[in-house]
DNA sequence: GTATATACAAACGAGTATGTATGTAAAATA
DNA sequence: TATTTTACATACATACTCGTTTGTATATAC
């Protein structure tokens, strides 16, 4: 077959990068064949093979396109700014992450591939690793949101920030992962910002 | 080779069952050969599928052996209670699940394949929902729980049970899937009881 | 305009997992 | 005691999947 042009060649790295989006999300990480991936892409195998070294390469790469600039993105918004209340940056930054995964299709799937359809051994252990990394960033920040809203005494007396964090931390953990775990429930995605608002509230000082 | 004692039989599936653990929980569900799990039990593939008619039927039965007793147990326990507080029971409950599942190599090495190496397509699609069940009698039975709380007013005033018990239930799975997702964090399980406690704390009555 | 590197398609070879079929010696059963 | 199951081990046939190699038409560099 002829050859292609540069910008016609990236172009098929991305066709490829698409279809392994979908087979990945339909077949699960280590069950698809780069046989699969090259034909939902319309290419052959040796086109799969002339982008990317194999299948672990085209994980990273897939999640790199996608993953990455969300992480850095959610991360650095809101949570440094100084706001009046603390807590409002908190919210919103637990907010803004959830519609931003669950806005975008192919994020989405990109989460469900990486919570639900991959298992973290031997190539992919690293993985984890780098997964938990936002977390942690995440942690650390909001300890820090939550000491300056002791500070600033809009957060509710007697509360330990860094439980605080640690509680938050969690909750978005376990919001995340039981709504990638349940796609088919409707009704949920509409509850989650009432659940943020919910969990925030718990912190801020008693209204009698 | 000799034919085997009935009890002898009953041995060497339970063999096969705790190879099929540790073999999985290395490398993972579908990277796993049955050759592999035969070799770690001391047996040949043949008395494999003499027990098991294939691998899915082998994580199923590993499932069902140590999953579906802990699930069980968590859930009928403590919630049902009639406390003169109920939160203690929540908190109780939690505090328990959290032990029996850390307080069990075997049990851990479960839901870490169950959370983490395992890959949910085609056959085991159909875990998920069962993975859920538990989550979701839990979100029932704390709602109810809150809800005898706020009716005790042993809860803090101004919450809403159905709110609290969704938090509690995204707090829980957030817990339990960094806990999995973390196992070389050494100092992270001796956090938890105040982890558990902080979050509690949170619904209890302010103190002035 | 010629040479070379590129962007694939197509074919190849080797390894590997799977399911089944067969063999067999002892335990159950009658 | 004779027969029939049982509980495997062994062997086999099939089917993938992978990584590599080869071929080739065309951009692109010079």
């Amino acid at each position: 077959m002829a050859r292609k042009t540069k910008a016609e060649a990236e172009l098929t790295r991305q066709q490829i990068l698409d279809a392994a989006l979908q087979v990945f999300h339909a077949r699960g990480v280590s069950r698809t064949t780069l046989d699969q991936v090259a034909k939902a892409a319309g290419v052959t195998r040796g086109a799969v093979y002339w982008h990317f070294a194999n299948k672990t390469e085209l994980f990273f790469a897939l999640r790199e396109r996608i993953s990455l600039p969300l992480m850095d993105k959610g991360q650095s918004l809101i949570l440094a700014e100084n706001l009046a209340d603390p807590l409002d940056g908190i919210e919103q930054t637990i907010l803004a992450l959830f519609e931003a995964i669950m806005g975008c299709e192919k994020v989405r799937q990109l989460f469900e591939i990486m919570f639900l359809r991959c298992e973290y051994v031997d190539d992919f252990a690293g993985v984890l690793t780098e997964l938990n990394k936002p977390g942690l960033a995440f942690l650390e920040k909001s300890t820090h949101a939550y000491r300056r809203a002791q500070a600033k005494g809009t957060m509710r007396a007697g509360l330990e920030p860094e439980a605080m964090a640690l509680d938050s931390w969690a909750f978005v953990r376990g919001l995340f992962h039981h709504f990638l775990a349940s796609p088919d429930d409707a009704a949920w995605p509409g509850r989650v910002p009432a659940m943020i608002r919910a969990h925030m509230a718990l912190r801020r000082p008693c209204r009698v």
